[in-house]
DNA sequence: TAATTTAACATTATCGTTAATGTTAACGTT
DNA sequence: AACGTTAACATTAACGATAATGTTAAATTA
């Protein structure tokens, strides 16, 4: 039984119909009767057809079918970002491609060019930053694309979803300063990305109505490749740098950072106090319990996918959908909890 | 500049050749003057060509797409595989598709059915193992498949990737015995999972070498759905089940279970010893420092793609690939680091 | 009753490539 | 000189589906 794939002139020739009248039978379009449809459909399961995707997306145009690029599907950031993209997509029949970077820029074109090449009818990405070149090139060819987590300020015409970095950035901060930790160390993204700078923007903010001196040697710039926020951290301890706040880009970071003050034998949040970015947590129940900004992954990721959607399905429009997702405070043993009592 | 994608008739008609010189001239096959090789390839940059992948697949049969079917992209776990399958893939010009199934059985029916329906060229599988209905017809339709994690012992003719199940179970289990902890409490996954059983039978047989009665009410089954692992520790601690070492099916159910023996109060290594399996934090620097069996993951995923791969290109091969990756003990503080000292 | 509409199906062209052959001029062979 | 080779390109036929039209008999309407 290694059968040839079944195709649509197969089920034809059985039926003593024309191929034409098969399809449509199948896709439930009109004129069609009621009984040859229910024929064409019984055959179509008893021979075990499945549709080539292939030879119609070729005729019709589109491929229902998506890109996601993203620096690192195994940050759970972009784990959990990608499960709930692929959930939304396939609500709406799409089937996701899903291409890493390493926030490289060759390796982002090259992505771009892949989805471009495989006729994806759209694409979400979360762009290196290194260049907005490639995304303008997408803007030009009429690719629809939506960008997730990061922004170009300078290209109005880019849509996106993000979430509220600069108020996410402020409420870390400002609960720090206000818990009474007057030195907080900020170990932040790359500043190409807009998400890092906007989070320092909020964290400058909370010092300013603080009325307290920012710190510039307490900004320190991580880049995510593997090991640079645990060789950073080292460094200022052994240095003795005087900071007893720490607020971190990402989960990821403050975990890398709590990792070494273990190490080092100090104590959370009895001799530093911490809190991420992401929550993450909400996710996966870590012993170790860390205060976060929540950003929610879910309504970012279903947004995403609506607005790419729309744009695929309305080639025409004009409108830019800049979305800002609320970002909140969530209190965690990292922080003491000094302020309230969250789970 | 809006401009209509630029086909190889526009490149053909430009240079005043062929259609089929153009692609032939592209794809670098014989029979080309070198000259004209280089002015197409200048042309074809120059006009912006991208190849459409979709009328090349349909005519050659061939997408250099694979699709990737997991329960749970957010878990690390799969997280960590899938970014290594890309990366492998990516190598050889394979592209991905991520379909989450979340071990549901008629889920995993339609995801199977999707990349059938897409034309990829084979399929990285980890099976909910619900049933083998949907994977027996893989076999059957001659569509390449490797299975990754999980096997079905009953089906001699699988190709599969896993780990060393067994001896990780064993390991895990004989270090807790071995320090001192008679009553280990395994929180299994679901036992219709290969692996689960077979690191049972690892559990086991330490217990047997050790001389030492097996306690059936320390073996539970564990849902990998949201909550289960924390629910079922709950109660036993509640009833003040006895125990002192937890080995768990995987570290999300590990960390799951330190997360409540925290919330309780409990001390881990002083109170309870924990072992996870999957060494995740070998990519993650977690400041809980959780021993696990260490499966390695970059390996699987190369191996899975290159036999894989394999079977694309040879569809008539015979052999049968089982290929079980060495597992190892990694110890951190969970267990007290007893024996010996690693990172 | 003749004209018109409609239901239900058939034909044809096409999507953009690539595989399988054709063609032709230049060159070499005996 | 007659023939075979070869290099380098052209032509033709798919791949499997769908969009855009055709066709025809039955039903409806003027």
């Amino acid at each position: 039984m290694e059968g040839k794939k079944v195709t649509l002139r197969d089920l034809a020739v059985k039926a003593g119909l024309s191929v034409n009248t098969v399809s449509r039978a199948l896709k439930d379009k009109e004129d069609i009767a009621e009984s040859t449809r229910k024929l064409i459909k019984d055959l179509a399961k008893e021979m075990g057809y499945v549709g080539n995707a292939l030879a119609g997306s070729l005729r019709s145009g589109l491929t229902k079918t998506i890109a996601v690029i993203v620096s690192d599907v195994a940050n759970p950031h972009f784990g959990i970002m990608v499960k709930d993209i692929e959930k939304s997509a396939r609500k709406h029949n799409y089937t996701i491609f899903v291409i890493g970077t390493e926030d490289d820029h060759e390796m982002e074109e090259r992505a771009i060019y892949t989805a471009i090449g495989k006729n994806v009818d759209g694409i979400i990405i979360c762009p290196s930053q290194r260049s907005a070149d490639t995304i303008r090139l997408l803007k030009k060819n009429g690719v629809p694309f939506v960008l997730i987590g990061r922004r170009f300020e300078e290209e109005p015409e880019f849509d996106y979803v993000i979430c509220d970095d600069e108020k996410g950035g402020y409420l870390a901060t400002k609960h720090l300063l206000d818990s009474g930790h007057e030195r907080v160390l900020y170990l932040n993204g790359p500043s190409r990305i807009s998400s890092a700078r906007e989070r320092l923007d909020g964290y400058k903010r909370a010092y300013r109505e603080a009325g307290l001196p920012i710190r510039e040697d307490l900004i320190i710039d991580v880049e995510p490749a593997a090991g640079d926020a645990r060789r950073i951290v080292k460094q200022l301890l052994e240095r003795k740098a005087d900071f007893t706040g720490i607020f971190a880009f990402n989960d990821v970071i403050a975990w890398e950072a709590a990792y070494v003050l273990q190490k080092y034998g100090h104590r959370v949040p009895e001799d530093y106090a911490i809190i991420g970015f992401d929550n993450i947590q909400s996710r996966l129940f870590l012993p170790f319990q860390l205060s976060s900004i929540s950003n929610s992954k879910g309504k970012m990721s279903k947004r995403a996918v609506d607005i790419l959607l729309y744009k695929i399905n309305h080639p025409d429009s004009t409108e830019t959908y800049r979305d800002v997702i609320d970002t909140a405070l969530i209190l965690r043993d990292s922080t003491g909890r000094s302020a309230s009592e969250q789970g």
